[in-house]
DNA sequence: ATCAGCTTATGATAATTATCATAAAAGGTT
DNA sequence: AACCTTTTATGATAATTATCATAAGCTGAT
């Protein structure tokens, strides 16, 4: 389908079935495609809330800091995954910050036409705030999952959580450094290094620089698990 | 005004400015409010959703368990709150559970009927969404503020969330015993008993068997922010 | 190439937190 | 009242985790 200038559509894919073409010719009236750098912020804390934001490559992490403290990451987003989550609806401005943590392109709907078209189509509501309901718990339930874990087990988690995510194999190079690891898990980077190489010590895993080896999925798994 | 058949609706309340009388009523037609005592279950993890609930009077917890691991308390809901809010708009059952703390009386109003206002009355979904996205922010926000601090930080810090929004003063009776707040909290019953002698030791608080009363402000709000 | 700055790595030590044990206090039941 | 169970309380100890220090490896900029 060509509804819109872009090559392909994804929006009726984010949108569920309930929206029609031309209400999807109206929302990619003001849809834009933004390319960003490795590094680059998307979205700074505080900043005012004007696009409702989808991811369409690379990866991004989503997190709280406050002058002083360290970051705190809430989640990572990957492509198709919703940008803009916490306080899209419930404010005006962002209470978190997201950067690219690879090159990344983010798709940007303006928020006015979302909320238009879903006061106009309760079907479109409706599947929206399913969408985001699915985001909010995932993030909540994971972090509990997270937290009730000790550090190895916590490294355990990320591991698979990468591997079943986002890479979809046993192979693959961490797109985040071990000081992200740490803020997403609520650990100390010394304790992740230290954790992945107690994993290598064990077997359990292989490290070549930025790439990580599940050789022992069941062990890991079993880490995960019962700690 | 009296569009239901009982006293006081606050459904208007709830569901903010977008719905008429008509639908009100409609939304009433299957509304109905049980009683429960204190320990009863209100939702038992992995039931089906039927109904969409909020409290109308007394506390209850929304807490997971998996069979042997300890429970994991997720939020407190208090009068006006929504009881059901994981899961609710994104599966079929529910994920955690929910249990009275204190004596409370739940509104249910149907799902089905939630769910069909939401699709003919796009403003009304739209009000839906804000609500219940700012339900899930808090929770997540929330969370990441407990999980940064230190466990003597995390009491200061739940006991001043009690103050602030349950109590609205500086003596109130504890609703939840130690083990529910170390669930909470994310720490064990004994270190929260022992963080709140500290406490007492310090004169920061009074402690009357369940009454808490809270003495030295300052002191709490402080080690809450710094440890 | 060289330097500065960041990430990864490892060890030693201190601080924090959990576990185990025991007992008093409180609440509920017959 | 007597009994049982749960909660609160406290101490001793073990386990876990953070902090501090140091160094090697990597990366980007000049």
């Amino acid at each position: 389908m060509d509804v819109c200038n872009c090559n392909i559509c994804e929006l009726k894919d984010m949108f569920f079935e309930n929206v029609s073409k031309d209400e999807i010719k109206y929302l990619c009236s003001s849809k834009v495609e933004i390319p960003y750098k490795k590094g680059d912020f998307i979205i700074e804390q505080g900043s005012a809330i004007d696009d409702f934001m989808y991811l369409k490559s690379g990866l991004v992490k989503l997190y709280i800091h406050n002058d002083d403290e360290r970051e705190q990451i809430i989640s990572f987003a990957k492509p198709k995954d919703f940008v803009s989550i916490l306080s899209i609806f419930s404010g005006n401005n962002y209470t978190y910050s997201v950067k690219a943590v690879q090159d990344s392109v983010t798709c940007n709907i303006k928020m006015s036409e979302i909320r238009h078209l879903a006061e106009t189509n309760g079907k479109f509501g409706l599947s929206l705030l399913q969408r985001m309901s699915k985001v909010s718990d995932k993030i909540i339930l994971e972090s509990l999952e997270v937290r009730k874990r000790k550090l190895n087990g916590r490294v355990a988690y990320i591991l698979l959580f990468f591997k079943e995510h986002i890479f979809n194999s046993n192979e693959f190079e961490l797109p985040v450094s071990r000081k992200e690891i740490a803020e997403y898990i609520g650990m100390t980077t010394e304790n992740v290094i230290r954790t992945l190489t107690e994993f290598r010590k064990d077997k359990i895993i292989k490290i070549y620089g930025k790439v990580i080896e599940i050789c022992n999925l069941e062990r890991l798994e079993s880490i995960s698990k019962h700690g």
